[in-house]
DNA sequence: CGCAGCTTTGAGAATCCTCAACTATTGTGG
DNA sequence: CCACAATAGTTGAGGATTCTCAAAGCTGCG
């Protein structure tokens, strides 16, 4: 029950049945563990890999770097996320995947992945689930971040990450934001300044608490007004 | 070879391979067509879908509408995408389908492919490959919206269409874009207005034309650069 | 013709960015 | 324990971008 991809197999049983056997098989995987500092990069865009990455502990991102420097992140991973599974159907990376925070992953060969997809339908339609899920939060970001103001993008970011820790058996005593303010300014689309005024105006409505630079939500009602966050699109619960 | 799924497996052809099996099944299926004008929503949120729809014709989008009433697009379909492929592994909707032109789509069963990816290892991954382009471009879109100016916007979302324009056999002299500035700014994540501007701005530098409201592009050099443009997001070549 | 939808233009206001200085916290080496 | 550097966060002021509101011009269609 504690073998490297429990918490990924717990992840897809959210969503797809799979076979006792597809199960057992999943499990069967031993990839190697290793430890990366924050801000150390696991994958650089344009690298062909070998391997998908799968959180062990901590977070990681998705970004990109634009022509002055500036960087944009397009996506979170935390605990029990495969962060680049799609990386088993399109080897080359077209962004860079970073340490967020100090962390720990499991590196899943994709010839396993692959054998595993090739030989239980059920868990290659899994996988292919997996990747639906995180293009619809991709694509509730391209809205999110095209749509409403920098202060409900910051609400809107807040809420899916208490939702997705919530969900993933972390947090369990209120969800507290683990980024800084810069890589929230990455998130958000926005600088490190503006982020902190509009931290500190969500703080003065209520919705959250600031201590020590770390923001933690206190009225997540209040912060799902305001970022008009509706939790659907994460896939998390039965379909309604 | 004009099979209403023809345009569809050359587009999986581009970046898979698959057997002459595999192929001959996709190239059996015979789904209905229907026509939709401009306007028509194909699926609208929380709907669950028993088809995907396959653009014959026209230009899709996939959309979302804030509690204001502004509505933001989220991704862009042209002939030869199956534009909720995505469906077949989840089929409950979280955005809307709109037909942004008339068009014309083939409404091609869950069930036949549902069959068919349990059949095939290799048109499943074929499948989830084409999901994980479509991720690609959202995971674009985020940065590329959160990252630069609309200028550069526009040009890059200009330059994405024709590119993904012309791999599609479509727009053989010049490409030419088919929305309204209404429709671009909901896909730039702006104002009419401001498109109306941009648009004005991007001519006057000489690289796009603009007839009766209709914008084309003179230099592609150039908008590339003002888009900070790459194409390999796409996926269209040989990986590089 | 007259209507409806799309586009353009102008002016004022709101949002957000840039630059710069300052404070707080943490870690390092002596 | 202290000095010091490095990182993170805060605050202020001015300016650039973008939005809103409003009005007018254009185009196609019944």
């Amino acid at each position: 029950m504690d073998r490297p991809l429990s918490r990924f197999l717990n992840r897809l049983l959210l969503r797809s049945a799979l076979s006792q056997e597809a199960q057992n098989s999943l499990l069967a995987l031993d990839p190697p563990r290793t430890e990366k500092k924050a801000r150390w990069d696991l994958v650089r865009s344009g690298q062909i890999t070998s391997f998908a990455c799968l959180v062990a502990s901590g977070t990681i991102g998705r970004s990109e770097q634009f022509s002055d420097g500036s960087r944009r992140t397009a996506a979170l991973y935390i605990e029990g996320d495969m962060c680049d599974l799609h990386s088993v159907a399109v080897p080359v990376a077209r962004w860079n995947i970073t340490a967020l925070t100090d962390c720990a992953i499991y590196e899943v060969p994709h010839t396993d992945l692959r054998r595993l997809h090739d030989q239980y339908p059920d868990l290659a339609m899994a996988f292919w689930r997996d990747t639906v899920v995180d293009a619809s939060i991709l694509a509730k970001w391209v809205t999110v971040l095209s749509g409403l103001s920098t202060k409900s993008r910051v609400a809107h970011i807040l809420c899916e990450y208490g939702t997705r820790a919530q969900a993933a058996g972390l947090e369990k005593e209120g969800a507290s934001f683990p980024l800084t303010q810069s890589q929230l300014a990455e998130l958000a689309g926005t600088t490190p300044v503006h982020i902190s005024r509009t931290l500190k105006a969500l703080a003065d409505a209520g919705a959250i608490g600031i201590s020590r630079g770390c923001s933690r939500i206190l009225d997540f009602e209040k912060l799902c007004r305001i970022g008009e966050f509706d939790p659907t699109y994460l896939m998390l619960g039965p379909p309604a």
